[in-house]
DNA sequence: GACAGCATGTAAGAGGTTACATGATTGG
DNA sequence: CCAATCATGTAACCTCTTACATGCTGTC
C-alpha cells in the first residue's frame, strides 16, 4: 500500500510519466523508497482504476507514446489520509550482516573484498548526497516544503556516515583476522 | 532465498524450534533479520524435504509437541557456497522518511509526536543494545565467532546512535514550524 | 475471566523480482 | 556495432503479511 503513496508523493508538485518516477525513485531524491518500473507501471494501472491519478497519452515520433500522469483530488485526499496513520517499524533485512555474523565460515579476504565493495559503494553515494546538499544552501531561506525534503537528505547523509565510521571497525578486525590467517 | 540462510545460521550452534528460531529473530541478536514465524515454520518444511535440516519431534506434557531443528551437512554446504555469492545493496523502503519528505501536508504536531514515538523506541533499542554489548566485553579474549558477532551488534549501534541524532535535527525544525504554526 | 506464553500450522492475497518483449535514437 | 536512453508493458514466480485455527498452562 505505500507504494501508491510514494507514487502520489513523487507526482506532488511535477506531473510525470512513469518512466520518470523510475528515474526518481534510482537516483535523485529517491533515498526513502525503492521501486522497480514493472511495479510501477502496474501501481500507476489500477491507481488510474481508483481515479487516484489520471494520464494524457502524448504521441512522439521516433519514441513510444507516453503517458504523463497528475494526481487527482481523490488522490491527495488519500495521500493525506494516510499521513495520518501511524508507521510501524520496518523490519530488519541486511544479508550483508548476516554474512558478516556467519564470517569465521569464510576466508577473511573475501569477506573483506566484499565489505570494501559495499564500501566504495556507499562512499559515491555519500559524495552525491554531499552535492545535493549544497543545492539546498542556504536551507533557512528555501520555502518550507525543500526543508522536509532537506532533512531526509540528511537522513541518508547521517546513515551514510555511521556506516562508514562502523566499516572501519569491520575492515580493522578482518585485517587483523587475515594477519594470522 | 535469504531466509532459508538466516534459518542455518540462527541453528548453526544450537539446535532450535520454529518457535525460538521466531524469538531470536524478534529479538536477541536477530538485529539484520526478521521473519514472522508463518514464514519461519513453511520455510522448514521446505527446507526438511530438500535436506538441508532435520528434526526429531518430541512430545511433551500440557504443550503441543515441538519439532527440534538442526541443519545437515548438505545444509551447511550451501549456506557457504552462498556466502561466497555477492550481496546486492538492499532497495531502500522507509515509510517514516516518506511521511518526513511530504511532511509540509502534515500539521507539525502530529507528525512530530510520531517521530516522538520512533525516538523513544529506538532510544530503547539502543539501551538494550548497550545491555548486551556488555556481555561481549572483552572482546578481545572471546572466541572469534563471537567478534563476528560483536561487529553486527556494534553495526546496530552505530546505526540507531546516528539514527538518534539525525532524529534531533528533525525534532528542533518541527518544534520551529510548530511554534510560527 | 482475560490475556500472555508455548507450539504448531493452513490459506488467501498483497507486494516484489526476474525474465521476456518491442522499437527508435543517440553516443562512444 | 554495441550499449544506453527513452518508454511502455505482460507473465511467472517468489516472498511476505494477514487472517484464521487449535489447545493447554500460568499469571493478573
Amino acid at each position: 500500500m505505500a507504494l501508491r503513496y510514494a507514487i502520489i508523493i513523487a507526482l506532488e508538485d511535477k506531473q510525470a510519466t512513469g518512466y520518470e518516477i523510475t528515474k526518481w525513485f534510482d537516483n535523485g531524491l529517491g533515498y526513502f523508497w525503492h521501486a522497480s518500473h514493472q511495479q510501477i507501471y502496474l501501481e500507476l494501472k489500477k491507481m488510474t482504476e481508483e481515479g487516484l491519478v489520471t494520464f494524457v497519452e502524448i504521441e512522439q515520433e521516433g519514441k513510444p507514446a507516453k503517458k504523463i500522469y497528475q494526481t487527482t483530488a481523490s488522490g491527495f485526499a488519500a495521500l493525506d489520509q494516510w499521513l495520518q496513520l501511524p508507521v510501524k517499524p520496518m523490519p530488519v533485512k541486511d544479508t550483508l550482516l548476516m554474512k558478516i555474523f556467519a564470517g569465521s565460515r569464510m576466508e577473511p579476504a573475501i569477506l573483506l573484498a566484499e565489505v570494501e565493495r559495499h564500501r566504495t559503494q556507499n562512499r559515491q553515494l555519500l559524495a552525491e548526497f554531499h552535492e545535493i546538499e549544497r543545492c539546498f544552501q542556504p536551507v533557512a531561506e528555501k520555502p518550507v516544503k525543500y526543508q522536509y525534503a532537506y532533512l531526509t537528505l540528511r537522513n541518508g547523509i547521517t546513515y551514510l556516515e555511521g556506516w562508514l565510521k562502523w566499516s572501519d571497525e569491520v575492515v580493522s578486525f578482518l585485517q587483523l583476522q587475515e594477519q594470522s590467517r
